[in-house]
DNA sequence: ACCTGAACACCGTTCAAGT
DNA sequence: ACCTGAACACCGTTCAAGT
């Protein structure tokens, strides 16, 4: 029945903690959060849940983990670039890592254990403001704008209740259905005219706000 | 065993839709969304958790009540209030409906089916806006900006690992702990000289961004 | 050292049945 | 009309036991 008893071999490769992340993140990727129990994780590793139970304390120890190796995928300013330049290009790093892992939205900023690419990635991002010139209270001004924007926004878009653009009429017309016309006028004007014309893409609003907010802080950085 | 076979009274106040979402509202803000259970809230309600699938199809539709009830909560502008000024009290008044019901933070955004006080506020606000002199698109991106950094800010702010100042130190402490002095000296610094300062209160950031994001609005609304 | 089996205390939901 | 009991297919975690 189990995958060991078939075939020749007996044990597979032994299960090792990054193993055990990496397959973790892939099912939590493609299935969402609530879809990666103990039980399914062990299965999909050829091994009883309660084998996870000898390499992690526990499933938050698990999530710890996972969480770190989101972290390791987004690439880092390279000291000495311009901070303006590494805000925007870290940002949208953080953006889409968040697109492809949904389900660490809201796990990425909670760790009481943070990770070392965690730890690495906020030393980096606060190196690059105050190299740029702005100090402590600034660059603390500076990154909780900045990190309430970039979760705020995936956030928001992948909660939307619809994914493509084909979905947008639909949803929007049956979202509206059940009241009387003209009851919520501003709403038919902004669904109808702009969310569902062609070409309609709520991604592209993410570097809209992303520059506006980079001019604001441009503009405060230099009034120091 | 149940509360109908003790005392006198047989039969409570039967269930309505009305009285099962407060009661879940506030299981939900006490004990978070996990300790939701159908079973626990119909024991709540004197009932068995049956029960309640009589008065909603399933637990999403529990959830679209709840949620209708949190932006039931958020005062709207007035018609006529001066656009800057009714997006901040707004925004503000968001955010705290966020932190009370820390539950609703990944829920408002995606619902199929939103209730009357999710579309009137919508439409209210995407109001407001156009009253001020934005034009579609222009709303459109004001909307978004504004409503990635409120969900944003709240899911940092509940997310973080810590909540009165004095946990902070102690979870500050910890967290670089295990790793060698000196490996990130920028995390250390903004750390000791900013966040374990007395007087720290992450909360007050909310309004930096938030005026910091409106005088942005401004200048893109007056340069149209 | 590494993994399993059985058990405990939970979930959401369905469905036939009770009043 | 409104609610219950039993059942189904799940959870995370503990603990003693196996190899």
């Amino acid at each position: 029945m189990s995958a060991q008893t078939k075939g020749g071999s007996r044990r597979r490769t032994p299960l090792t903690r990054g193993r055990v992340l990496k397959t973790a993140v892939r099912r939590a990727d493609e299935g969402g959060i609530d879809s990666l129990s103990m039980r399914k994780l062990g299965q999909e590793l050829g091994v009883e849940a309660m084998a996870l139970y000898y390499h992690f304390a526990n499933k938050d120890d698990l999530i710890d983990g996972m969480v770190d190796l989101v972290f390791a995928e987004i690439e880092l300013p390279h000291s000495g670039d311009q901070w303006r330049s590494a805000m925007r290009q870290r940002a949208i790093a953080v953006c889409d890592a968040l697109l492809r892992h949904r389900w660490a939205i809201g796990l990425m900023e909670s760790r009481r254990r943070p990770g070392p690419a965690n730890l690495r990635h906020h030393n980096s991002v606060i190196g690059t403001l105050r190299a740029g010139g702005f100090d402590i209270a600034m660059a603390a001004h500076a990154y909780s704008l900045l990190d309430s924007y970039i979760y705020g926004f995936a956030l928001t878009k992948l909660n939307l209740p619809f994914d493509t653009a084909d979905d947008v009429a639909e949803v929007a017309q049956s979202m509206l259905e059940p009241f009387p016309r003209d009851e919520y006028p501003n709403m038919v004007e902004i669904l109808t005219d702009h969310v569902m014309k062609p070409g309609y893409d709520y991604g592209e609003e993410f570097e809209y706000g992303l520059d506006l907010i980079l001019d604001g802080l441009e503009r405060v950085r230099g009034a120091a």
